[in-house]
DNA sequence: AGCACGCCGACT
DNA sequence: GTCGGCGTGCTC
């Protein structure tokens, strides 16, 4: 028999099946990792495809040496997960397979963890002398129990441990234990469904896609447990992903505590370890119910009876790093593959995904009410033109202060939203204008004032804070800083006796802190947090009365088709924030737009409105998702062969042109926006088509651009950045 | 990716 | 004469 394997290395050149001979005797089967003589060195490879002839010279063919492990690690399900993403999204075959078992099986580093466990042998007990007391006692321990670890053990002390060991009165096994990243927890309050719960969990059990609409606060995650439930009744298993681990405590919390162990974790912020043993979990079906971020949708499982997508809106499911793909896609060829139902949930779905509802391509689904029945907090506009034109130049309105006031007095709580972490907090010289960027990236870089240190967010590299001005010497050199930190410190000045608390990326960056952070907030009273877009996440504070936004444009200002749906999304989110339970809430939102449509939709929570109104005009600007844009990025560290490259593609991709005239609407080369990172060169091809022959012209391109390159391209089928 | 093979310059 | 530079091409 012969064996198609791919080499697990990630090459355009070996991006292909090579094929080995199987012994007679060898135990090989598809989707095992094995060892094979690849050239002079031996490699490990996955087998793909078994089949008794081969198609390359017979009497070259070697043999495999012998499996990784002896198991398929490669599930069939996954094996075809393989040719659909490779090809739908052009990449190399080896760097999907490493998306479907957890790295640190590759590398081997991470061992499978075993405990000792002491067994009982009664027939050896009577060699205990009367005179050895701890070890009767130890005796009449295990009687009952017949076996016990070395931690219920420890109490007789360990040398009385060791001497029954001797005489054989207890047999050491091994057994393995598995890393729990989160403790078990009580209280499982299974809440009662309204009937727009109930009507959505029964109307999401078909083989389809349905788009779960339900406003925020309208108990999206009760309809997801109560149809988790139903299909762990069927004898079948779920996927759940959540957008990022910011909202992932709680939510993983609930599910531990309603579904227990057959709950399995899949997100960045385990170990190493615990990642492997969630995995492993998962692929020998003791764990059911996979829930993590983007990568989770790779979850080991079999026989999946749902898949749901909560927030399905956010970027984060979209993979910007290679290999690039779209966790949608995945998610519906998985559910496709196991005929069961794709749930899209979200209180402001993509513009995409509506419009896909609209066509009847999804099914819509909607939770129009409150599950607490309260009204979403009001939103006030402020002109913050306005204030200037008033003499308050100041970072907040004069409203929001007021608000803030009345929150101190009242002893409630405030959230003060940022957009984005550092912003604007570059330096730069107030006399000749230069702006400190990262020597590597092109990119300004970001003061950090914890650590008096310029840093560059794209590859991390840190410098000295300038003193002098390297272009015109001069010492007027100073950071413009605007950032939770000087929100925070300002926001102190007005309120010395209050407790204020940042939550950005800086002072989240170790394990816990993100819950210290929100366990202190929450007994704070008053108490004012500063943060980012981590805030806006899912967390419930019965005392936030009052939501501050005080750069709502910023996300506007962004050169991407997208801003105006983000900012929506995103003020959305943030207002929900305000008024969880008791109280009433009230949102204040800084704009130095303020009439822009966005907030006249967002003010009044109007879905609908906006989706109508940004619909008409991606459909007259022609943008997705009425037409395609391709984006093919190359980058090297050889400027000028980049260069060359860029331009040879673009002229045959402009060939195109000629056959597929106006359905190409846009097409242009150019530098990439941020020109440089990590000192590679980046370059790229922009190109925007009409949906209809969108396919064969995509097709197309990665035909030309493969012929002419060997290496550092990379494909975006309806990129972020458009600048 | 990594390694061998191969064809041109300065060295004990 | 050889040692070694890294360009080109191949790996079942």
């Amino acid at each position: 028999m012969f064996a198609k394997v791919i080499i697990d290395q990630d090459a355009k050149a070996l991006d292909r099946v090579f094929e080995y001979v199987i012994a007679d005797g060898q135990d090989i089967a598809v989707g095992m990792r094995v060892f094979v003589p690849f050239g002079s060195r031996i490699l490990q490879g996955f087998v793909v495809d078994i089949s008794d002839s081969c198609e390359f010279d017979k009497d070259k063919l070697k043999s495999i040496i012998s499996p990784v492990e002896d198991f398929s690690a490669i599930k069939p399900e996954m094996i075809e997960l393989k040719k659909y993403m490779s090809k739908k999204n052009h990449l190399k075959l080896a760097s999907v397979l490493r998306l479907f078992i957890p790295a640190e099986m590759r590398d081997g580093r991470v061992k499978e963890l075993f405990e000792r466990v002491y067994e009982f042998v009664p027939e050896n007990a009577d060699l205990v002398g009367k005179r050895g007391a701890k070890q009767l006692a130890a005796i009449d321990y295990l009687k009952e129990k017949g076996r016990a670890t070395s931690k219920e053990l420890a109490q007789f002390g360990q040398s009385a441990i060791k001497a029954l060991v001797d005489k054989g009165v207890l047999r050491i096994e091994k057994r393995q234990v598995y890393r729990k990243p989160f403790a078990l927890q009580e209280n499982c309050k299974r809440v009662e469904l309204n009937d727009s719960q109930k009507h959505a969990v029964e109307t999401m059990r078909q083989n389809k896609t349905y788009l779960l609409h339900g406003v925020t606060g309208s108990g999206k995650t009760e309809v997801y447990m109560h149809a988790i439930e139903r299909v762990l009744l069927e004898g079948k298993n779920a996927i759940m992903l959540v957008p990022e681990i910011s909202l992932t405590p709680q939510i993983m919390s609930n599910f531990k505590s309603r579904f227990g162990d057959d709950v399995a974790l899949l997100h960045s912020g385990l170990s190493a370890g615990e990642r492997f043993d969630e995995w492993k979990r998962l692929f020998s079906g003791q764990a059911r119910i996979a829930i993590g971020a983007r990568s989770a949708i790779f979850a080991p499982l079999d026989n999946v009876g749902i898949i749901i997508i909560d927030e399905e809106h956010e970027q984060s499911y979209i993979s910007e790093s290679n290999p690039r793909f779209d966790t949608h896609d995945v998610a519906e060829f998985r559910a496709r593959y196991n005929g069961c139902p794709l749930v899209l949930g979200s209180a402001t779905p993509s513009i995409e995904s509506y419009e896909k509802a609209k066509n009847g391509v999804y099914q819509l689904v909607e939770l129009p009410v409150r599950a607490n029945g309260r009204e979403l907090p009001a939103i006030q506009i402020i002109d913050m033109m306005n204030e200037i034109r008033t003499g308050n130049s100041g970072m907040f309105s004069n409203q929001l202060l007021a608000d803030l006031a009345n929150v101190v007095n009242n002893k409630k709580q405030a959230m003060i939203f940022i957009n984005r972490r550092g912003y604007s907090s570059f330096m730069r010289c107030r006399d000749c204008g230069y702006i400190a960027k990262c020597v590597d990236c092109d990119v300004s870089l970001v003061y950090h004032r914890q650590d008096n240190r310029l840093k560059c967010h794209y590859c991390g590299k840190q410098f000295k804070v300038l003193s002098r001005c390297p272009q015109c010497g001069s010492e007027n050199i100073k950071h413009g800083a605007v950032g939770t930190e000087q929100v925070a410190a300002k926001l102190a000045e007005y309120f010395p006796d209050v407790k204020i608390l940042r939550m950005d990326n800086d002072t989240t960056s170790t394990k816990n802190a993100h819950q210290k952070i929100l366990s202190e907030f929450k007994n704070s009273l008053p108490g004012i947090l500063v943060g980012t877009q981590m805030i806006a996440k899912g967390h419930d504070f019965e005392n936030v009365v009052l939501v501050g936004i005080v750069d709502a444009d910023q996300s506007l200002y962004h050169a991407d088709y997208r801003s105006s749906e983000r900012t929506f999304q995103l003020i959305t989110q943030v207002s929900g924030r305000a008024g969880r339970s008791v109280a009433e809430g009230k949102v204040v939102l800084q704009s130095y737009s303020p009439r822009h449509y966005v907030y006249k939709f967002a003010a009044n929570y109007d879905y609908k409105g906006f989706f109508r109104k940004e619909e008409n005009i991606r459909q007259v600007a022609q943008f997705p998702p009425f037409t395609r844009i391709i984006r093919v990025l190359f980058a090297d560290h050889d400027e000028e062969y980049v260069r060359g490259l860029l331009k040879t593609c673009y002229y045959k991709i402009e060939e195109l042109k000629s056959v597929y005239g106006d359905e190409i609407i846009y097409l242009d080369a150019m530098k990439s926006p941020i020109k440089r990172i990590q000192d590679k060169y980046r370059y790229q091809i922009m190109m925007r088509l009409k949906l209809e022959h969108a396919d064969e012209i995509e097709e197309k391109v990665f035909e030309i651009v493969d012929k002419e390159s060997k290496n550092a391209v990379f494909f975006e089928i309806n990129p972020q950045n458009l600048s």
